[in-house]
DNA sequence: CGCCGTTTCAAACGCACGTTTATACTGGCC
DNA sequence: GGCCAGTATAAACGTGCGTTTGAAACGGCG
């Protein structure tokens, strides 16, 4: 026989994790067979299921944490805007609070995370299932009403009901333009090359403008 | 025997394209087995390879006939805009622009035809497929650019590159937003039933105010 | 050493799906 | 009537998937 043994790999879990991150971010969950999650994580195909009794909650472990981490980081950076607001006694920003709503999916460093967040929201929005409704309901859920009440502080003469309307209007386009990356790329064809969305600076700086522009934009009817 | 017979039935392929239509809209061609789509059609489960030689086939069909319809309506809009618009040596309306784009998808009388052409970027933004790949190319690559150049006449100070970039964030609030129906339908959890993507005429003004806020934004940094 | 709980592994299972096959029936034409 | 191209049907096929199985290997411990 050659080499290959069966010692016990105390590393296998958290391989198995890095591992789906690394893949559900690039090619989404359904997308990726466990064969080929656990030939990338170098483990056997029943490991999936030893450790984590499923390919599912595998996933929901690693949305749950990724969730978490990501929603900490906003209601943090939510309140100290808040907070500085009404120190000033102005409003609260509107470019802001939608800096801290996107930077998850582009700010600096975002790369696999900001794809792996889109990943959820995405998979929820196309077949939402118990799974991806407990991560929804428990992380974001509460995080989008305060998201939507800040906006409302930053532009009070707009209704409540148009900002719950525009906040799955900004949800909405940050998530879906992310995915146009890799083989499709239709932004990079359409533009000749000139734009391309696998550059998320430049992203992040067109999505800012034109965010600020819609969320805060005039609740009458546009004329001109 | 029953009366059940095997009578030739002339009219089996157009039933077959309306429950193909009717099915792919309301849950996504992917989440439409042949089988569901033979049985709602009334006809066996071979009659699609027959017809069309495969599912694939059959949504290229669909697709491509709905492509066609959708976008030469929109473009004989989009000209009547533009020359009306020179006409009155003015530019053209931001939000005549955006109306003509969104209408197919939350217009009147958008219902089955909207969700299905939304099916349609969503699967080529999430599985490029040669058929997709093909429609995408010939129906819709020359109309983003028409759209895109109708803009940046509506709005000139911003740069086209720019507008590329929210040609992109546009179509992707809108297809995505308007997925949001059905089971998961967060809009209407999170606000507490005041606001429901099902409302597709509210979605429309909602959605109008947002992107033309979003799309004539100023190219600044936005500061305020 | 001998045992035992834990971990690894190759193989197989069960299922859902799109597709193909072989046969049976139909209606029109000579 | 007899043939034939076109069509309809039930059954089977092949494939990819998530999961399960049963046995083998390991490491710590008495």
């Amino acid at each position: 026989m050659t080499g290959t043994t069966k010692k016990p790999d105390p590393a296998a879990k958290q391989r198995m994790i890095d591992s789906a991150i690394e893949l559900f971010a690039a090619q989404g969950v359904d997308n990726v067979p466990v064969r080929q999650l656990t030939s990338h994580a170098g483990v056997n195909v029943a490991a999936v299921n030893y450790y984590f009794g499923g390919k599912d909650a595998l996933a929901e472990t690693v949305f749950g944490e990724l969730s978490a981490r990501i929603n900490k980081r906003r209601l943090t950076a939510l309140q100290t805007i808040l907070e500085e607001a009404a120190g000033r006694k102005r409003k609260p920003r509107m470019a802001d609070i939608v800096a801290v709503f996107i930077d998850p999916y582009v700010g600096e460093g975002a790369d696999t995370e900001g794809m792996l967040l889109a990943q959820l929201i995405l998979k929820h929005r196309l077949s939402p299932s118990p799974m991806t409704q407990r991560i929804i309901a428990k992380h974001f859920d509460p995080m989008a009403k305060m998201f939507v009440s800040a906006f409302h502080a930053a532009s009070p003469e707009i209704p409540m009901k148009e900002m719950f309307w525009r906040y799955t209007f900004m949800v909405s386009g940050v998530v879906l333009s992310l995915s146009d990356r890799g083989k499709g790329n239709r932004l990079k064809r359409i533009s000749g090359g000139e734009a391309d969305a696998s550059n998320l600076e430049e992203m992040r700086s067109s999505l800012l403008r034109f965010l600020v522009g819609g969320m805060g934009a005039s609740a009458e009817k546009p004329e001109s």
